[in-house]
DNA sequence: TATTGGGTAGACAGAACTGTCTACCTTATG
DNA sequence: CATAAGGTAGACAGTTCTGTCTACCCAATA
C-alpha cells in the first residue's frame, strides 16, 4: 500500500521534472529531494535511473492516453466528432501550466541512439495513440482509415511542436480545422 | 584562416553529435576527440559548452534554411509549387543518414527551462522559417498568407516528428498532399 | 637563426551524478 | 512488549563532466 504510493509518487514527481527540464538534466538527488523520499527508497523500487525513466514513460503513456479517451467520450458520441474533439482537448493541455511539449518526443530525442528499451517504449506509445485514432477513423466509416489516422496524428504532433515553440495554444484550432477537412473528405460532411 | 576552419570544424562535429545523441548526453571530451582538436582550442573559441551549443544552433539554422531555400528555388519558380517542394526536400532529409529529428526542437526540450539564450535562439530559428514560408505564401497570392504559413509550418513540424518516431520518410508526401489542399483553397487550383 | 603564435596532449581541480551502504527511526502486528 | 519490515538521512565510492593550465611542438616570418 504505502509501497505502491511511494513508487507512484516517485514516478509522478520524476515525470514532472523530466517533462520540464529534460531527462539528462534532472539528477536522482533532485528527484528524491522533490519527492521527499530517500535515495534508498528510490533504488529499492528502481534498479537504475533508466528504469525509473521507463516507468515514467509508461505512466505518462497510460494516464495521458486515458485522459484523452475519457475526455473524447465526454465531449461527443459520434466518432467523426470525437476525432475533432482531440484538438479541443489538446488546446486545453497546451494552455495548462505543465505543458512543455511532448515528453515522448523529448525522450526519443535524448535516448533514441543511447537506450534501446527507452526508444522502443516511445515507439510503442506513439503506436498506441495511432491505433486509438485509427479505431475512431474506422468507426466513423472513413474510406481509408489508416490514411486518415496518419493525417490526424501528423496534425496533432505538429500542433504540439508549434504550441511548445510559440507558446500559442490556439494553434490547436488551426489543426482542428485542417483535421475537419481531412475527415469531411473521407466521411462526407458530418459535423 | 586555420582559426576559422578549426572553429567551423568544431561546430560541425558538435552538431553531428548533439543531433544524434542530444546535448546533455554529449560531453566536451567526446567532441574534441571526434573533432581531433585539443580541449584548449575548443575553449579558445568558446567560453563554455553552452556557447558552443549556441554557435551550433546558429550554424544549423543558417545552413539548414539556406539549404531549403536553395533547393526550393532549384525545383520550381512558381511560389505555390515552391511551398509544395518543401515537402519533397523534407522527404529527402528524412531519408538521409543524419536525420534524428529536429535539432531545434531537441534543444528546446533540453534547455527551454534552463538556458534563456538557447531558448531564444530556438524561437528565432523557428520564426525565421515561418517568415520564409509566409513570404512564399504572400508571393503565391494566398488570401490569408499568415494563416497558410502557419498551416504549412504545422504540417512540416508534424512530418518531422512522425518521420523521427516511425522512421518512415514517406510521411512527408502525406503532409505534402495536405499542404496542397490548404494551398488550393487559398490560391485556387494552381498546380 | 631566433622568435612568436597557435596548435597538441593531457594532467588536474572542482563539481555533479549514479548507485551503495550504514545507522537510525517508525509503525504495524504477533 | 518485542520484532520485523520498510522507511529516512545522508555519508561515501567511483565515475564523469566542465573548465583551467602547463609543457611541449611546429611552422611562418623578421
Amino acid at each position: 500500500m504505502s509501497k505502491l504510493s511511494k513508487r507512484d509518487h516517485l514516478v509522478k514527481t520524476a515525470l514532472e521534472l523530466f517533462n520540464k527540464h529534460g531527462f539528462h538534466a534532472v539528477g536522482i538527488d533532485t528527484i528524491v529531494q522533490k519527492a521527499q523520499v530517500s535515495k534508498k527508497t528510490l533504488y529499492n523500487h528502481f534498479h537504475s535511473k533508466n528504469e525509473l525513466i521507463l516507468a515514467t514513460l509508461r505512466y505518462y503513456d497510460e494516464t495521458s492516453r486515458n485522459f484523452y479517451v475519457r475526455e473524447v467520450e465526454k465531449r461527443s458520441k459520434a466518432p467523426a466528432e470525437q476525432l475533432l474533439a482531440i484538438f479541443d482537448i489538446a488546446e486545453e493541455v497546451f494552455n495548462g501550466s505543465s505543458f512543455y511539449g511532448c515528453v515522448i518526443v523529448k525522450a526519443i530525442g535524448e535516448f533514441s541512439e543511447i537506450d534501446e528499451a527507452i526508444r522502443r517504449s516511445c515507439e510503442e506509445s506513439k503506436r498506441l495513440l495511432y491505433e486509438y485514432i485509427e479505431a475512431l477513423a474506422k468507426k466513423s466509416n472513413a474510406q481509408e482509415p489508416e490514411s486518415l489516422a496518419k493525417e490526424i496524428c501528423l496534425l496533432l504532433e505538429g500542433a504540439i511542436v508549434m504550441a511548445q515553440v510559440s507558446g500559442d495554444s490556439q494553434i490547436a484550432f488551426i489543426a482542428k480545422s485542417m483535421a475537419k477537412k481531412c475527415i469531411d473528405e473521407q466521411v462526407g460532411q458530418t459535423v
